[in-house]
DNA sequence: GCCACCGGTGGC
DNA sequence: GCCACCGGTGGC
């Protein structure tokens, strides 16, 4: 599944879809950090109401989204009327589980426009890419997309809003985009993962980076990419924040006496049994919708592994006394800098 | 045996 | 709380 320099992981996930529907969606906004977390659509929109003038608005102009089109009702709904070209809904095809775990990709990319605040759908993942690439000194228009849809003004529709049926979460902005030959994968977790997501690089030979240590490793050991100026700088692996909150599992607060049930209860609940929607803050966006990310996917394949973490934990706590005198180095972003 | 995926932790 | 890293397991 990751073999294909340029193919599927990564434009699987993005999507183009509209011809092949998928269940999994996930959206992904990029956006400075404002619409952090408990933002929801009802904030953008507010953005939007206020001209720009209420808190949320410069991160509004930064928004990226990322989306994935609902499989579930055959995409029926799909925002994406507008035409897109290069179309590649074969491509869609690869989404393949690998296992009984689903892995969610994203479907779509999606800009806020910075002057009218709709989203825009963006054709594909190496022009999203080009452009979240600058996005902080060269805002996004809905002109801008022009390029690909000659007669979009802001006066037009959105392509897509939050309407809760996709999982939406937010992007950095300005992460470099991947060199020529490399991709750039975002894997989106589960929900109730630990994580929301992985970002992995697919060198140009097929190997997978999964770290800057390794990234630098390789380049280390390809110089031939550093004579063509490929260097740490253009590697990021932040990952987009999910806007749905407690999609992601919060980590526990430390637990010394872990075998100690009443601990477990009294602390830390167990949020993928019963953690239920924060109100307050939860995204409207999140709580109706996402039926298939939500449900779909994700949660059971979590569900269905506590074993596997007793013997994990178990492991670890064996392991920890042989390898308690290792060294391990530590590397520090400084260290990419050119 | 490989590797995708997930969990967990140290550092900040 | 977030980020970065990486070990380990299960599925193939």
């Amino acid at each position: 599944m990751v073999g294909g320099e340029e193919n599927d992981l990564n434009d699987a996930s993005f999507s183009n879809n509209k011809g092949t529907p998928r269940r999994d969606v996930v959206p992904i906004s990029l956006s400075s950090s404002s619409l952090s977390s408990s933002s929801s659509e009802n904030e953008l929109r507010k953005t939007r109401n206020e001209n720009g003038q209420s808190q949320c608005n410069d991160n509004a102009s930064h928004e990226l989204v990322l989306y994935n089109p609902p499989a579930g009702d055959g995409g029926a709904n799909e925002p994406i009327s507008p035409p897109i070209e290069n179309r590649r809904p074969s491509l869609l095809g690869h989404f393949t589980p690998k296992s009984s775990r689903v892995m969610l990709s994203v479907g779509a990319f999606t800009i806020q426009c910075a002057g009218c605040f709709k989203w825009r759908l963006i054709p594909s993942k190496e022009k999203y890419e080009e452009i979240r690439e600058h996005l902080l000194e060269q805002p996004f228009y809905c002109e801008n997309a022009r390029e690909w849809r000659p007669d979009i003004s802001c006066d037009d529709p959105a392509d897509i809003t939050q309407d809760g049926s996709r999982l939406w979460a937010i992007d950095k902005p300005n992460i470099a985009r991947p060199p020529l030959g490399w991709q750039r994968q975002l894997h989106i977790r589960g929900e109730g993962s630990t994580k929301f997501a992985d970002v992995y690089y697919i060198a140009p030979s097929g190997k997978k980076l999964r770290s800057m240590v390794d990234i630098q490793k390789y380049l280390i050991e390809h110089p031939e990419y550093q004579t063509e100026g490929i260097s740490m700088r253009r590697f990021s692996f932040q990952i987009p924040k999910p806007l749905q909150e407690n999609y992601v599992r919060k980590r526990r607060a430390h637990i010394n006496a872990s075998c100690d049930g009443s601990k477990l209860e009294s602390g830390g609940v167990n949020p993928l049994s019963c953690a239920p929607p924060d109100s307050s803050t939860a995204l409207q966006l999140g709580r109706p919708g996402l039926p298939e990310l939500l449900s779909a996917a994700p949660i059971n394949n979590h569900v269905v592994r506590p074993a596997k973490k007793v013997k994990r934990a178990l492991a670890k706590k064996m392991e920890i006394s042989s390898l308690e005198l290792l060294e391990l180095p530590s590397l520090k972003l400084d260290q990419y800098e050119k």
